[in-house]
DNA sequence: AGCACGCCGACT
DNA sequence: GTCGGCGTGCTC
């Protein structure tokens, strides 16, 4: 075996799909050729488990005690450039790469070949009988084609019987031919749009990074600015380049829209990988990665560690939102580690957004991007005029949410018979019940979290855990009838305010527990269609939909998660607010937008109110910088977690007495996390800050390996650049 | 991640 | 006495 050149020797180091430290060694059995990538099938305690061939082997287990390969699959080997994006990550966020790896090998259905698919073509005698439904089927089989059983009922619009008993006629025969691709190759030149001369200029930067090698251009934009159109454009240059492109989104469930612009577009609908297809679809997928017949796939974050072969660009749109950080199992940020796997493969990458994240103006202020400018709106329309309304000196009547010069603002608009928004980004209609007679507070029994009740299902419930119960009539502490009393609005509270006070109008209320993806959908259409006067919402309407007769915004709580101790709480405000502002006045309408805030001087609302987007950044990078936090420095989250909060707490202590010295590092706490309780576990936080050059992941790693050591039920899970400090 | 092993409480 | 709860440790 040996003396082929480029194969390895006997015995392999195989990377297996379980959470270990490092690949273990295999026998490679007489006659089975694997490579550096190559997937297989290893025994690992007694059964088969998906692995991949690492290299050499590194360590020296006894060679009585190794185990031969059980499978190499019939697959390309994984790039060298995903392999290293997998160790990358893996030492990136200290998961082991066994479980990094996972992520990679996450459809075993793919792996397989794919099974033959029945197909059947004419043989040239005609059948005795020749029905109707008969003739619908040659006629589609003429010229000696061949069509897939599937294809030919769906096409002809006969049963399935009808083709056997032709069969049997021996009018046609059938055959095995391999299934087709999963999609069509996209073609780039099938509907090339005409760029506005600001959108080509875009272009033209984004070209200036050469293809074939490593770049990222930050394309920031405002909404409605046409970023898309410009992406796509560089995607086409992929394709036509002969590589493949993936292009993540933050919110797969909801873009149909997304897919079906790119099928217009590119005149096919491109590969797809997010959670909701099914084991087969994402197979299938995966396999076309592989093997090269998807050329473009659009997916959620996990897309990432599809198998290309040939990939030469990624785009992240809407690259600031914070559903692209993974915060269970491996803790990783798919902007951070597209940028990886891109330097890896001599890719490009586009971060798009509107509202650029801090970390990614900064590379782009310090020249690492290619700062890429839109910043028209299409149809002239204007941004919104955003004004505050101070709750303290114009606040709501007592038991209401909507200050009064708000309400004039939605009975004007409304009258106009344009449409209004309402923006509260908190579901349910309370977020604390509590007993005016004994002050029972209604807490979840596994978190330190109220309850939020959720009047329109009748349930009290916890938006950390998923607890729920159903909304009592009496205190369950003290017994007192008709004492609970609910604190504070949710939207559904706001939408019963509105209903009372906007009695015309109809109203629709959107948030992501009012239904399914495919009902959240039919309301979005239904808004588009102008079927309601009123949308009361969360977060979700603040996402990319276009409401043509929208043309007033009021935000309820403009200050909802500014003051936490949480280093990107201003940033994520000021992308919120931006974005559900800028539903406001799409079209040819301009738009205006409330804002109601306990801080109307807070920089963040100045920014909105200005309009004063290089205000907000200039404020926020000088904030940053002045305390070290990212993109100037680095952070470090480590979370002991326990059943009780005592051992938590002083394991923590201990783990903190055992911190190897280091020069610029800072460390603080342990403190309890600000939901000290989740799921039944106490959580207690350590925090590590260090200067930007600092190998904080490294320093981590050194610590726990030195440090005190886990038993029982302590956990210690490590969050490298953490996003929030919940 | 699984899965077996082993230790402790609860029950036929 | 045995069943089964879960904490612990190992996997080439």
């Amino acid at each position: 075996m040996q003396d082929h050149p480029g194969e390895l020797p006997d015995i392999v180091a195989v990377m297996v799909g379980v959470s270990v430290e490092g690949p273990y060694s295999y026998r490679v059995p007489p006659g089975m050729q694997v490579v550096r990538g190559s997937i297989v099938a290893v025994p690992l305690v007694g059964r088969l488990t998906l692995g991949v061939v690492w290299g050499e082997p590194r360590d020296n287990f006894a060679h009585n005690r190794l185990k031969d390969i059980a499978q190499a699959f019939e697959l390309s080997p994984l790039s060298e450039e995903l392999l290293k994006t997998v160790d990358w990550v893996s030492r990136y966020t200290l998961s082991p790469p066994g479980l990094v790896l996972r992520s990679v090998l996450r459809s075993s259905e793919a792996l397989e070949p794919e099974r033959p698919v029945t197909a059947f073509r004419r043989t040239g005698l005609e059948p005795e009988k020749l029905t109707a439904a008969r003739v619908r089927v040659l006629d589609l089989l003429l010229d000696g084609e061949t069509w897939a059983k599937a294809a030919l009922v769906g096409a002809s619009g006969v049963s399935a019987s009808v083709i056997d008993g032709l069969e049997k006629a021996g009018a046609i025969e059938r055959l095995e031919i391999p299934p087709p691709p999963i999609v069509l190759p996209p073609d780039p030149d099938a509907a090339a749009p005409t760029l506005s001369p600001e959108q080509a200029g875009a272009l033209d930067q984004i070209r200036e990074i050469d293809a074939g090698h490593f770049g990222v251009a930050l394309l920031d934009g405002v909404t409605g600015g046409g970023k898309t159109e410009v992406f796509f454009e560089a995607v086409a240059d992929t394709l036509r380049a002969g590589r493949q492109a993936l292009i993540l989104l933050p919110e797969i469930a909801l873009s149909s829209t997304f897919i079906a612009r790119f099928a217009r577009r590119f005149g096919t609908r491109p590969g797809e990988w997010h959670s909701d297809m099914t084991p087969v679809q994402r197979a299938r997928t995966w396999r076309g990665v592989s093997n090269g017949t998807v050329r473009a796939v659009v997916g959620a974050r996990s897309a990432l560690f599809l198998p290309f072969h040939e990939l030469g660009m990624i785009v992240l749109d809407e690259e600031h939102d914070g559903a692209f950080k993974q915060s269970d199992g491996v803790n990783y940020h798919a902007r951070d580690m597209a940028v990886v796997r891109a330097r890896f493969a001599e890719a490009r990458v586009i971060l798009s957004s509107a509202t650029p994240s801090v970390e990614s103006r900064n590379n782009a202020n310090q020249g690492r991007y290619k700062h890429v400018l839109l910043t028209s709106r299409f149809a002239e329309a204007a941004l919104p005029d955003i004004s505050p309304i101070d709750m303290r000196e114009e606040p709501p009547e007592k038991g209401q949410w909507i200050a009064p010069r708000l309400a004039r603002e939605i009975f004007a608009t409304l009258d106009r018979g344009e449409q209004a928004l309402l923006f509260l980004n908190r579901r349910g209609y309370a977020p604390l019940t509590l007993c005016k007679s004994c002050g029972h507070q209604y807490q979840c029994p596994d978190c330190s979290a109220w309850l939020v009740e959720h009047r329109f299902r009748g349930v009290l419930m916890c938006h950390h855990c998923g607890f729920e119960q159903r909304t009592p009539t009496t205190c369950s502490a003290c017994g007192a009838e008709d004492s609970l009393i609910p604190i504070g609005p949710g939207i559904e509270r706001v939408a019963e305010e509105a209903a009372a006070r906007f009695p015309g109008a109809r109203m629709v209320i959107l948030s992501s527990d009012m239904g399914s993806h495919t009902q959240l959908r039919e309301r979005f259409a239904e808004i588009e269609r102008g079927a309601y006067d009123l949308i009361i919402g969360t977060q979700l309407v603040a996402k990319g939909h276009h409401f043509e007769k929208l043309s007033l915004v009021g935000v309820l709580d403009a200050d909802l998660g500014l003051d936490r101790g949480d280093p990107r709480a201003a940033e994520r405000t000021f992308q919120i607010l931006t974005q559900v502002t800028g539903r406001a006045g799409r079209a040819s309408r301009a738009g205006k937008a409330f804002l109601q805030t306990y801080h109307p001087t807070h920089p963040v609302i100045q920014a909105m109110i200005k309009g004063d987007r290089e205000a907000f950044y200039a404020h926020e990078l000088a904030a940053r910088e002045a305390g070290g936090l990212p993109p100037f420095g680095r952070l470090a989250a480590l979370i002991v977690s326990a059943n009780e909060h005592d051992p938590a707490f002083e394991f923590a202590r201990r783990l903190l007495s055992a911190e190897p010295m280091a020069e610029g590092l800072k460390l603080f706490g342990p403190a309890d996390a600000p939901i000290s309780m989740i799921r039944g576990r106490h959580r207690v936080r350590l925090l590590a800050q260090s200067g930007k050059d600092f190998d904080l992941s490294g320093y981590v790693r050194f610590w726990l390996e030195q440090g005190p050591k886990t038993s029982g039920n302590l956990r210690v899970q490590v969050d490298i650049d953490p996003q929030s400090f919940l």
